[in-house]
DNA sequence: AACAAGAGTTAGGCATGCCATAATCTCATC
DNA sequence: GATGAGATTATGGCATGCCTAACTCTTGTT
């Protein structure tokens, strides 16, 4: 633990960025350097090095051969630049009018740079917000999270009717599709049908039908009512 | 000219900005090696390197032994720096309660890392301000800048009723002096008194009397009304 | 139990970027 | 035309982060 006052260089922070994001979906295991490796485009002798690095620092632990892990203080630092991203995503959508499919790269590059004042500021005037507008938890000052247990829209049965949690932040194309037909996080949704063969999924959402793929589908986070 | 549209990095962006802010007060002529180095904190070696840099970049002209000169390039990159320096100031203490002594570190980072679609955002937010806290122009988009002539305090004579324009951003202890006793740019000032050999200046302000050192009359500027 | 394939590591380098010291050079002035 | 302040160059150091090539583990399969 202990208040991030050293200079971390955006290249440790990212990784360490990622490394949490890859064990966090796969079930908190440790994480391969290979998967970390293509997760930020670099190769996997890179990566190696930069988690030496990382164990230098005391941010991570890793034994050889074995897949990397964050201790406390690196997962300290990148809950705290989540926090930071996504404080900055709702800040920029909200107040600023910057569309949701374009805060994400924003943030990416003012995480990094974000003084304790200022992340501080932003979310007193925000009203400390719970959740970023693509739905994801804003973890808190102190570092927790709410965590929640949703399903992709992909696994439901005909019938289902659902509540949009949230969706990833990294893909504009599809942030704009479902910007453009109204539907964002909180939004109901029913599945009405699911065509075989990895064919779309038809929805009701705001009383119209739409068709889904199953891409999009697969990453549209629900919970059921 | 040309929308920058290359990656700078800070130091150059800074040593550009550096060579627009000494040369603009020292009534525009060219700027000394030696001068910038001390300005930024290195030896004049290393600036005289940096000047070379920023010439094969066509943001500087420099005839070696001659000093420096911004192109018409790096005018607009200064300016451009400047105007999201400023907006970001303004942003800060307006939007976000930010004390306007601390506005300027937090900008003195930002104004890196703002994209043009944030600069956008920020200016139209704010109504496209003309002055920032410190009572500093603004440039414009088009990056024009508003030229109006003041005078330092210090230089009055007694009994002259003036108006505050500015103050450097620099100093936050001057800047929370005045803060902590509601003096601001806009407010009007009559010069009273006038100690001898560097004594103190007398000034009524906003209906009382105030002791002002001789460093903080020189900071301020002001104009006739 | 041996082995191959895949994952991971190390060694050695390269590129960028910025700054420093030391030595040298230039130019304006006396 | 000597001098000294100012400026420049030559070298080198350090920090970062990436890559390729070659090697070593680990593990699942046979
Ligand atoms: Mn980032
Ligand atoms: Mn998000
Ligand atoms: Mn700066
Ligand atoms: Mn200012």
């Amino acid at each position: 633990m202990g208040i991030p006052t050293v200079e971390r260089s955006r290249a440790v922070e990212d990784y360490v960025k990622a490394i949490h994001a890859i064990a966090d979906d796969g079930g908190d295991r440790s994480v391969g350097t290979t998967a970390l490796a293509s997760h930020l485009g670099v190769t996997p002798a890179s990566a190696s090095g930069m988690v030496r690095k990382l164990a230098t620092l005391g941010l991570a632990s890793s034994s050889p051969y074995r897949g990397v892990t964050l201790t406390d203080d690196g997962e300290g630092l990148a809950l705290s630049i989540l926090r930071r991203h996504r404080l900055l995503e709702t800040f920029l959508a909200q107040r600023l009018g910057i569309p949701w499919d374009r805060v994400h790269a924003e943030a990416e590059v003012l995480e990094h740079v974000l003084s304790v004042e200022l992340e501080a500021a932003i979310a007193n005037n925000l009203g400390n917000p719970d959740r970023d507008p693509h739905g994801a938890p804003i973890p808190r000052s102190d570092l927790t999270v709410e965590e929640q247990q949703t399903f992709p829209l992909d696994q439901l049965a005909e019938g289902d009717r659902v509540r949009f949690v949230r969706i990833p932040d990294e893909r504009p194309e599809m942030l704009r599709w479902l910007a453009e037909r109204g539907i964002a996080p909180g939004v109901e949704i029913e599945l009405k049908r699911r065509e075989p063969f990895g064919g779309p999924l038809t929805a009701a959402i705001n009383g119209r039908e739409h068709q889904l793929g199953v891409e999009l589908a697969a990453a549209i986070r629900v919970e059921y009512l």
